[in-house]
DNA sequence: AATATTTCGTATGTATACTAACAATAATGG
DNA sequence: CCATTATTGTTAGTATACATACGAAATATT
């Protein structure tokens, strides 16, 4: 007599207990309480470039990309729809004539603060199921794969 | 005498302590390491896809979707592509007629063990940084803000 | 100084991922 | 039974995000 269970498959690959597949879900919840927040007009990507400008002033383009962890091609793109938006103001680099200087416009330097405190609160949103000590361990464990 | 440092920004909120940009990296590092394993002429999604497949067998196309946590717009470009690469069969349902019945190819299932294989090399070097105790509570707190 | 390499921005193509609108079909309530 | 509602799949539009390739400009090497 044969046991047929032995030879069936073992399953022990489980698509949602993998890394990658958890991460896309958390990004997914946050990203819809990100967009949820109907007083902003950005997407999360806008709003960090907005963000890091603030904090260094004025910027190439692609340093820029690296300073929000965008490749040149991505960072472009966002610079293009906040450029748009009038958010950024975007001139020719004088002392290099390849670089684009890109700086917030007076309009975006005013709605830093107010920034500031809806992305508080997204944050606090996405991580409202954890306790404080767990939402430092998340974002430990996160930095430390990344 | 006035000290102006009191009035000068607070700065306390800190990008890259957002748990929302926290998750943009950690899954950008992810993406690179799925990507960087060449065996492997899929994406992310439609590995899910495939793996989800398996498990179930016959699907509809928006169930699919479901389960693999993708709207109804986005499943249908992933099985798009699968189907273009004949890893999926997609047949209309005849007891329903709004729906279309997606399965593996067999020419797929061959692959779901090497496919089951290499999933668990990527993660396991997703989460080399991490010891065994703190991968799995990355796992959970993922889990449970999604 | 001339050459080689690197960097910067741009452009194209592919792949998620969402919204919104739509038609066909199915299920349900009166 | 019929009208309403819900579901399924499709399409179009927008926004990351990557790879790749390219020219222009700056830097390094010889």
């Amino acid at each position: 007599m044969t046991d047929t269970t032995k030879v069936m498959k073992s399953n022990n690959y489980i698509l949602d207990e993998q890394i990658g597949f958890a991460l896309r879900l958390a990004s997914q919840r946050h990203t819809a309480i990100f967009q949820n927040q109907t007083m902003l007009d950005l997407t999360p990507t806008q709003f960090s470039t907005l963000i890091r400008l603030a904090e260094v002033g004025s910027c190439s383009q692609n340093k820029l990309g690296r300073l929000t962890a965008m490749d040149a091609a991505t960072i472009k793109g966002v610079i293009d729809r906040l450029h748009k938006k009038k958010l950024v103001i975007v001139t020719p680099d004088e002392s290099d004539k390849r670089r684009m200087l890109v700086s917030l416009d007076d309009h975006a330097k005013a709605m830093i603060d107010d920034l500031e405190k809806v992305g508080t609160k997204i944050s606090a949103e996405t991580l409202k199921p954890l306790s404080s000590k767990q939402r430092s361990q998340l974002l430990k464990l996160l930095q430390m794969i990344s």
